[in-house]
DNA sequence: CAGCTTTCGCTACGAGACGTAGCGTAATAC
DNA sequence: GTATTACGCTACGTCTCGTAGCGAAAGCTG
């Protein structure tokens, strides 16, 4: 886990950047964000929040993308996987909590923003996968190896086919609810996420009767 | 179907709007998006490729945000379901076709932008929802129809329940090729369309060998 | 045809955010 | 102690915003 704030470069000389004042940026980005959404945030009133002058800002990020994919990154820490002794409770745990994540404001106008603004930067779009993306993987990843180790599911024939089935199920999973939290702009509440785990584990065709309703 | 151009308002005295300068604003602001992207966009440039005055602009739609809305939503209403036979093939098609629309530069920008600022605004929220969410659940309404008079899918017990399953079937479909295209940044291309229907009707537990890959 | 109503194009404007430059000062490494 | 870098502050030109005011144009209405 490598700090990914833009004070990283340790060992030269002369004063060494604050990290409080990362910190302190990265918090006042998120309030602003909720107090104010993204198209009215300005980096102006991001500094005067953190205390900081609007220069030390434009010296640390290029610009309002990059702040706020930084300040969005840090919520998708929080994610963890309990485990909770099915695949199906594992999945239904991880759905709740990222829709937690997404019912805050600063989550919600910042992701889909940043992600809109990547559509057209190279860049971005790869700090995006870094930051968040590629991080959260780790929970497909280690509960699908965990559904593996409990016989739930079968292991797959090559590391390709793995990954490939990784990235789908990611897709999937974030995919739906996002679009349930952001477009259809309905909770994924914990009937939702049963709903939608039987149909990612069972599939359509599963007219089944067990756990019904 | 009825008229969504701020130009609807007939039988009133005086000189009528034009409706060819609400055409002609759509396809600028589609140009627009394609060159510039969502946040360059300024509605002085609209108007010059439009042809018409700035405040032309401003007495049909409000802001750029309800702009975009009714821009985009064109490019949608392109989607349709052709028979294919069996509810997998229906399903890889409209994937297909949905995934071709987020190709477009101007879909891929301007659709996650006006999301993002919904999140803010009620009133964009049920624009968005008006123009483009709920016009194609037909989609997945009219599939759902199809694949149960072919005996593939169950009936549903009461009307509230069919209307929680077309949801979720909405936000599941729509949500992962949009994740796909536009966060993971790669291709649904036949291969992931494949992928996703098998897992989107038989659920992740099936390890069936049948059309496997 | 005359008259009324509404739209249209044009110009101009104050307000606000952008991103940068320059300066003197503060804090650390060598 | 000295070199080096970060910091806070001020100021600036540029751009876009959204609105106001005007005269002219284009239809409905009787």
């Amino acid at each position: 886990m490598q700090s990914r704030s833009p004070t990283g470069r340790a060992g030269r000389a002369g004063r060494p950047r604050s990290a409080a004042a990362d910190t302190a940026i990265l918090a006042a980005t998120r309030a602003a964000l909720v107090e104010l959404g993204w198209s009215k945030l300005t980096l102006g009133d991001v500094a005067a929040r953190a205390g900081v002058a609007k220069t030390t800002l434009y010296r640390r990020w290029p610009g309002k993308n990059e702040l706020v994919v930084d300040a969005v990154a840090e919520l998708f820490d929080e994610l963890e996987l309990p485990d909770r002794g099915s695949l199906a409770a594992d999945i239904e745990g991880v759905v709740r909590q990222f829709a937690a994540i997404l019912e805050r404001p600063e989550a919600r106008s910042g992701l889909m923003a940043v992600v809109a603004e990547a559509t057209r930067d190279d860049a971005l779009r790869a700090r995006i996968r870094a930051l968040i993306v590629d991080r959260q993987k780790r929970l497909v990843r280690e509960g699908r190896a965990r559904a593996q180790r409990r016989g739930e599911l079968p292991a797959e024939r090559d590391a390709r086919q793995a990954a490939r089935v990784v990235d789908l199920i990611f897709d999937m999973v974030a995919g739906a609810v996002v679009h349930r939290t952001l477009v259809s702009a309905e909770a994924a509440d914990e009937d939702w996420a049963r709903g939608f785990t039987r149909v990612l584990l069972c599939g359509l065709f599963d007219t089944g009767a067990p756990g019904d309703r």
